[in-house]
DNA sequence: TAGGCCATCTGGTCCT
DNA sequence: AGGACCAGATGGCCTA
């Protein structure tokens, strides 16, 4: 944008404020609200930033949680937090799947030799498991390559 | 070099 | 009135 538009605190259009210090001060009011209107601004725009720098933590924390299948880079925003609902949604998926079956001890020889550490938590270096392991490819739908809008 | 992603600025709207 | 939130615009950086 930057276009600088005008606006009504600098157009001197306001003028239901009265001045009482005398008629030459009309300069000095209109432009002390000038500088005052960009004071706000700034603090504005400063506040602003850190509002966006805490969302920004907030999204790499949710990365730190979420699986990150071997990607080479870091998710996107969007990756992240599509990547978060697949999570979400494929752990959900397990409990359910855990009500459903009477023993606890069946249900954890079922899944639990799939949940070492290295099988859904990848760094740069290593290869994707999600390649390799049927299991995390039944259990996790989204793919960053193969992704689609998840309803 | 085009396209994706991101940070920042900005004005508008809503809420306290 | 001022702060929080949002969306649009813009420019920079990076990668294929």
């Amino acid at each position: 944008m930057k276009t600088c538009k005008s606006s009504h605190l600098d157009s001197g259009v306001e003028s239901d404020t009265q001045c009482r210090s005398g008629a030459g001060c009309v300069m000095k009011c209109s432009s002390e609200r000038m500088e005052n209107a960009a004071k706000r601004r700034l603090a504005a725009n400063a506040r602003e930033r850190r509002r966006m720098q805490g969302l920004n933590t907030a999204f790499d924390r949710l990365r730190k949680v979420v699986p990150q299948w071997g990607q080479d880079k870091k998710l996107s925003k969007y990756e992240t937090l599509q990547m978060a609902l697949s999570y979400i949604m494929a752990l959900t998926r397990i409990l359910a799947e855990a009500e459903r079956y009477s023993s606890e001890r069946e249900w954890i020889s079922l899944h639990c030799e799939h949940f070492h550490a290295d099988s859904y938590h990848h760094y740069p270096a290593q290869k994707p498991a999600v390649n390799s392991d049927p299991y995390a490819q039944r259990v996790f739908s989204y793919h960053p390559e193969h992704f689609q809008i998840a309803n």
